[in-house]
DNA sequence: CATGAATGAGAGTTCATTCAT
DNA sequence: GATGAATGAACTCTCATTCAT
């Protein structure tokens, strides 16, 4: 069946253009629509959290009508998925390209800036996308089990694990041992959840503290107790 | 409320009472009975979440019709509030009865094993009561505190300060000095809520770290960094 | 809870009005008002078939909004579901209530008449309510799989067995094994479902006949066949 | 249809060969394809019933988009009309197909057990093919004639006639009177209806009784009451 | 106080059908 | 002929809130 349809497919092309331009046209077309409709669902996310990001005020924020939106997704939690996906994408993205900051210390050890540059690009992502750091939690397990098939989770789950990837072996290089690698690298990424959670619904204002100065105490208070190179060691 | 007690009601007050008792009585009558709905309200709460907890069911599982909650309270956000309210009471009540552990090193320091019982209890809490961590999530999501008042939100950003307090005295009894000590208590906050944020998204699994492993993890090493009595040092 | 529920209404009845009282007239309205929305949705089923009745439609009939009607009925299959008990017991009266027509031959075989006159307004039934035929049958098993709780199911049978149940009593006292007078009561119920399916789908026309016709001669050879009086074999 | 014979489709017409021969091949494709989609259509049918039977689903058995269906019917319901004119044509043939089981009896009286033959042949086509029976009723659903055009109506109605012509020939060669050998047709298909709608709904079950049963005993009675060649009375 | 029927808005989803390509 | 995105209307159902009683 999936076969007739193909080759009826390849018929019908225009004349001038192959089968194959089209579909891969079609195709390019299809996730350009996906995409403007995701672009949608994150704002809409984004304004109103995910309670207000509705399959009708998406679709209206698309341009489409409700029904439409079924051409690019099964369902209202396909779309949160993607948008999750996506936002995982980016972050893995962002955490990939953050380069040692070596100007103001051009000869320190580079393995502590880079592994510095690396968990402030994770932090700085989450910080200035606060309702990305919600739609992970909103969507598992957790307080809203909004369904989400395993595969999907398990994908999602992936990335996330590939955003933190670099700074676990960062930390290996850096002389922590697997094991303590990888519980720094969960308790760096918990410190940084708790902060940020804690600055976006305004309760570290409470404190009088700034996000970004507990992020970077508890950036230095890591990297003073890694086994070497914290930059002084070497004068 | 003073139209509420109409001609038919007028004489259901007991004979030989004066208003004011009678105001009091009912007054007790109408804590007792808000008290009731909250139950039912943090019932309905952690078995179904925040979004299982609909009036209707709290109404249902406290033995009134929808209609009858609105005696007690304005809305159902004012309940959520008054639930927030409540669970920080019982936070507060926890951190200042947890006593030090002195069982096992009777002449130890103190205040350093005083400390640590303190932040436990606080870890202990809502690792035992995920929801109730929730809650403060949801009710103050960032841009849109949820329909709380501004004194309503004032005084449970009292109540949450009040239950660190403790903490923040113990460090500075322990040497730190009072900025500092505020510092390293919003740190410790931050990092007991990022911990438990992730084990409740099932996140920290990824890491096959135990939530418990991590907060101790970070609560040994904010003990060695305290500038006195860890313990260790009058042998 | 239930317990406290009722205590609490039990003491806030009008003065004037004992409790009871209330909860009966109450009681009285809860059910006109739910007669009121079974009166539409029978309207509305009869106009415009099962399809038709959609619970907007019915709500419209009834004067109420949409989400008024789960005041009264758990979801439309509830609706349907007492649609077809109300047409059961309707049908069960009435032929409960079906008296030999002993007008034109006083001293012929009573039962015999009796057998027929039942037989006739369970016939009749049918043949003036087409629609509640459909409705048993569309409801069940068969074509469109409805939905309704087993126990619903097995009321709703139990209803119509008793209707036929005088039937089959008939058939016994008239001499036949009580296996036989199963079998015919099954075959008397079948031939009467079919004539007027044919009938209600314009089919029967196509053999130029009425369905009285056919079902008359049916019940002729029906009583032919009984063993005893048929009213002529004892002059 | 003359406009969709496009620019870009005209030069795929063989060379050779004329107008009048393409319309022909063009109409037997278009005859073959109308199959393929009825084909998807009864399989969807037979296996969802009506409901399940979206145009959606039909078009994806069929190896179609949604869009493609139109170029050969006009909406859905011609579609089901198309399914019950095969449906009766199917049952023409296996009427018609019947032939007396004389393998037994090599001398008994055959047009009595062709009778039998092409009646249990009627019974059975719709025994196993119990959607087939549905499908009729559905579409004619009295007062609402969904949406068949009085043509198609009649056509198929001619087909039914046709399927119990050869019965009734049968009955008038049995000796009955014409007239009431179209009496006794009727009277048999409304008894194998009514056997088959019990049936098919669950409602024999409550007499415990089988349509087989049902449906044999009724032949039987009624090969009894025919004037002549019982197959017993000329030995 | 308490009831609970009723509102009105909105949720996600499905569908036959249309039409530009 | 065929595509498949899009419409628009419909679907059942849930909810916080109101208000006459």
């Amino acid at each position: 069946m999936a076969k007739s349809t193909s080759s009826r497919k390849a018929n019908t092309g225009k004349p001038g253009s192959t089968a194959q331009a089209r579909i891969i046209r079609e195709g390019a077309l299809n996730q350009a629509r996906r995409s403007l409709i995701l672009d949608a669902a994150r704002a809409a996310f984004s304004e109103l959290g995910l309670d207000g990001a509705s399959l009708r005020e998406i679709a209206k924020r698309a341009g489409y009508t409700p029904g439409a939106i079924y051409s690019y997704f099964a369902n209202l939690e396909e779309i949160y998925g993607a948008l999750l996906g996506e936002s995982l994408q980016r972050l893995n993205q962002v955490v990939h390209d953050a380069k040692a900051n070596t100007r103001a210390k051009p000869r320190t050890a580079e393995t502590t800036e880079l592994l510095r540059a690396k968990v402030e690009a994770f932090y700085t992502f989450y910080r200035d996308n606060p309702k990305e750091l919600d739609l992970g939690f909103y969507l598992f397990n957790g307080t809203k089990p909004r369904g989400l098939t395993p595969e999907l989770n398990h994908a999602l789950n992936e990335q996330l694990l590939a955003s933190l990837q670099p700074v676990r072996d960062l930390l290996v290089t850096s002389g922590l041992h697997r094991d303590e690698a990888t519980v720094e690298t969960s308790a760096v990424f918990a410190h940084i959840v708790g902060t940020l959670v804690l600055a976006h619904t305004g309760r570290i204002r409470l404190f009088q503290q700034s996000p970004d100065a507990l992020f970077e105490r508890y950036m230095n208070s890591l990297i003073q107790r890694l086994p070497v190179s914290h930059g002084q060691n070497f004068t």
